[in-house]
DNA sequence: CTGAAAGCGCTAACAG
DNA sequence: CTGTTAGCGCTTTCAG
């Protein structure tokens, strides 16, 4: 910038009122201007705008479990549409679901300054937070709420959506259905086993600890222990699956399965229709949750400092055939 | 850090010392900043700290199309992998396959002072990069070759994988194979139609303009595409969907289509094998495209200055049942 | 309409 | 082992 206002003979203030269209320039001053920026390949440092001027760098952070997931991606999109509306860009990261690194990314974050964080918590416990809601940054929770800390959070339904799967799949006549979820730990998956234990408990049937396979990291492990429940001498006679990883595992073991076997999974598929066997999912809107989410944050980044705010979003049993299979 | 320095009574270059873990520190005084610093919840401004050092924002931007589709997701986790094994993070930004886009996405991650890039171009100039490249920021083009400018890319052999999937349409003894293609600026849709054209051409068919269908920009789009095709008066009894959107659309008429159409697509599906008509595609590893163009630019930031690489990952034909469809 | 000086939060270079 | 000074590239404040 000194470059410029050096070659083009005026001051650093009046480059960088032509650079950023401030009034009050002469129409040939900044026409002089404009054309030395162009010659010199200038481009204004936008690190240095923001150290200035002691606010708004103009990113906010995404943090969730991968990116990878289609649901996360179709979040990570919602966020980026409603970041680009207001100008802004996002620095998006994967925790791997783990506590330690979700933590390490968002302290990151936090360093570089990010005006708000979208958190898919992996941890139970956010009170590490406190420092930065102290220091003003905006964040907002996604898909799980806040652990120790109060801060916005858009979620599912995701008590009544499990509840809704398994009394679908008891209304079938089922007794034994398996339950396949991954790290105890997220809070996602213990509300959808609390909806599971719930319709169970509705239908006067006791828990079968046998059926309940936990820990399972991803697709493998869940078509291991979809095998497991189906080789049990009471073998299951339907599955639920709390994501679509546990799904997708379910799915590959059932595809080569002589008897057919139910399956209820919650969260949709792009080609769940046209499967050999289409599924029946708990859907719900992914995109919707990053754009509310994100639509929150920009609230309060604009100003908005009213209590703090729960969204549920809905979630719809979309029975396609996998569901609707008797023991 | 002036009020860590002025509470902790020691100087500012003291606390900064303990801060970035320089040596030099009594181990008194380091207790005592330590203590400060976490009493006071202080975090370094990498801002600026990076304004500062005049280098190395550890950030690295990526443009894609679109994180929602599962291609570029794939490729955005493997460079994310990347990039935090090296310390950085990403902004990603997607552009729509729109050329304004893609600039002004770039324009901002370069103003942020970002370390390298990333880029899927939509467009086919990049020459307006030529003043970044100047100025040392580091690029490596993924999936499509840089246009007008030279520069590192990772690409797919697109005309190879295209002709074998024709040729092998043909052997089942395809004579009108109809193309489902997007937006034909977008150059490896070109490049798999030359493919397309040069598997017509080595069994000595001509090309039938009709059986030609160009600008389609989602699912739905090539869906009515590939309605129309089927509806000719000498209809398409194969057809041949250049990417993942155009296979999707292709397979959502095919699935509800009376007499068998045979349909090989570029891309592979996560649940391909599963569906009811398994579908042949031409596969590739988009992992391993973002990993190796993330690493080639690291490479780049570690001062690697030799000539500019072009790295050509395979294409595989897994065939499924969908393109073993006889006419 | 234009410019000079101060300073954002930090680190590099040099003292002590 | 610790402190002082200058300055990264920009914007803000105030004065022409």
């Amino acid at each position: 910038m000194r470059d410029v206002a050096a070659a083009a003979d005026v001051s650093l203030k009046t480059v960088s009122r032509v650079v950023n269209r401030e009034q009050g320039v002469g129409t040939a001053t900044e026409a002089r201007v404009t054309d030395t920026i162009r010659r010199l390949g200038f481009r204004r440092n936008d690190l240095a705008r923001s150290l200035r001027r002691g606010q708004s760098t103009a990113t906010i952070g995404l943090v969730v479990g991968d990116v990878g997931n289609p649901f996360f991606s179709g979040i990570a999109r919602a966020v980026e549409q409603v970041a680009h509306d207001q100008g802004y860009m996002v620095i998006t990261g994967s925790s791997d679901e783990d506590d330690d690194h979700e933590r390490e990314l968002v302290a990151t974050l936090c360093s570089r300054r990010v005006d708000g964080i979208l958190l898919v918590p992996a941890g139970r416990d956010q009170r590490y937070l406190l420092p930065e809601v102290a220091v003003g940054t905006a964040i907002v929770f996604l898909d799980r709420p806040p652990g120790g800390i109060g801060a916005d959070a858009v979620v599912l339904d995701n008590v009544g959506g499990a509840r809704r799967a398994v009394d679908h799949l008891l209304a079938q006549g089922h007794r034994r259905i398996g339950l396949l979820r991954d790290s105890t730990t997220v809070l996602t998956a213990q509300q959808r086993t609390r909806g599971y234990c719930a319709a169970l408990a509705g239908a006067g049937i006791e828990v079968d600890q046998r059926l309940l396979r936990s820990g399972l990291h991803d697709a493998d492990d869940a078509a291991r222990a979809a095998r497991d429940l189906l080789a049990l001498d009471d073998p299951a006679t339907a599955l639920f699956a709390v994501n679509n990883r546990m799904s997708l595992g379910a799915l590959r073991v059932l595809h080569c399965h002589d008897s057919p076997v139910a399956l209820v999974g919650f969260d949709d598929f792009e080609l769940a229709d046209m499967l050999a066997r289409p599924i029946t999912v708990v859907a719900h809107d992914p995109a919707a949750m990053g754009a509310t989410a994100a639509k929150l944050l920009f609230a309060r980044l604009a100003g908005d400092t009213g209590p703090h705010r729960r969204v549920v979003l809905p979630t719809t049993l979309v029975a396609r055939g996998s569901g609707e299979v008797p023991p």
